[in-house]
DNA sequence: TCCTAAAAACCGACCGGTCGTTATGTTATT
DNA sequence: AATAACATAACGACCGGTCGGTTTTTAGGA
């Protein structure tokens, strides 16, 4: 193995521990020792790829929200039907929801600092504007498409950003694992059934 | 001043500065310490009050969540038209969002310890079951009221508390304080369409 | 192909500091 | 005098980060 390959495999079992560890423990709580521990490697190790706990942290930001934002564009440019579109997407959410746990544990940690550190502030500003454009643009097409009544863009694609996030949020809370990517689309077929025009 | 007087005093100056801190840092950032200095009392009285941090933080939930409760069923009782209800309610969300970077931020604090700490979790759920009730019963009364169409009560509970918690989570992105009352207003006025019988 | 020196990657003991908690002493109320 | 309420210093565990040293890979000349 030469050091390409030795570098980046050692870098990958570092974040691949720090993202187990950070979700489930949260920042504060995860201890670098713990992440070296999990991941196979020293705290030398740790600290020739890293400059700190954060840096790891704020790495680690950028791919998360590369992959939920990809797996978003994913799921909804193929939408001819925005309406139909919909319903695909929160049906194609249940993975995401069976592994609530542990996305959930991201997503708070991530959503915490947000609010409580300017770096990571910045690093999720920008792609959620993204995603919410992601939104309000799927509006515009269904309101292009004639499938869905003149409402504000805007205010629809915060009304289904809410929604995704909100119910994410309830998820978590239950214990017993529900069929919730059914219960999204029951959600977003009566929002639909308001969004949709009416002869 | 009677020893009971001084008491509740300093215990009531512990939960504020601890109320404020949790709020603001977090449970892990915030020390002992910073809370006694900020309470403007010892070391020494926080442990004749408190068995531990810990201790602070659990009985602080339950303050924290029949206030949301009061607050919730203050609004929502008066309401004899189910529909009209809704909508005054979101308006009068309003200085809630204003104080969205507080409030987020115990909530924030809330949620992520109820995932990961089973004394939270169970100080938790059981309110926030009677939230979710609460929202289902408000739609069965609609329905009742005729004003609502036949949808299941229990799904557009839920709709509306996720819609809530999760248009809660965006205005705690942004920086500049929008007018998000009204926002919400315009999201249930969208739903609403939806949720309105039609003749 | 083999040897070697430099560079990259990694190791793990250790340090300085922090934090939750406690033990002991002091003041105010009963 | 007895007890409740509070103050202060200290303890011990822990944790992020450092540093001197070791191992592994690379590069180049013989």
């Amino acid at each position: 193995m030469n050091n390409q390959q030795r570098s980046t495999q050692t870098k990958n079992s570092i974040t691949d521990a720090a993202t187990l560890l950070f979700a489930r423990d949260g920042f504060e709580s995860t201890t670098v020792a713990g992440i070296c521990e999990r991941a196979g490697v020293s705290k030398g190790a740790f600290y020739y790829h890293f400059e700190s706990k954060e840096a790891v942290f704020l790495a680690l930001i950028d791919t998360w929200l590369a992959t939920l934002e990809r797996t978003l564009t994913e799921v909804t440019f193929q939408a001819e039907n925005v309406p139909e579109g919909l319903l695909e997407m929160a049906g194609m959410m249940q993975p995401v929801f069976e592994n609530n746990r542990f996305f959930m544990g991201l997503f708070l940690e991530l959503w915490t600092h947000t609010n409580r550190n300017e770096k990571v502030r910045q690093a999720t500003i920008t792609p959620y504007r993204r995603f919410q454009d992601t939104f309000t643009n799927l509006i515009k097409d269904g309101i292009g498409q004639g499938a869905i009544s003149d409402v504000d863009p805007e205010i629809a694609g915060q009304l289904l950003l809410s929604l995704s996030s909100g119910l994410f949020l309830q998820a978590s809370l239950e214990n017993e694992q529900e069929n919730w990517g059914k219960k999204m689309q029951d959600c977003i077929q009566i929002i639909l059934d308001g969004l949709k025009r009416r002869n």
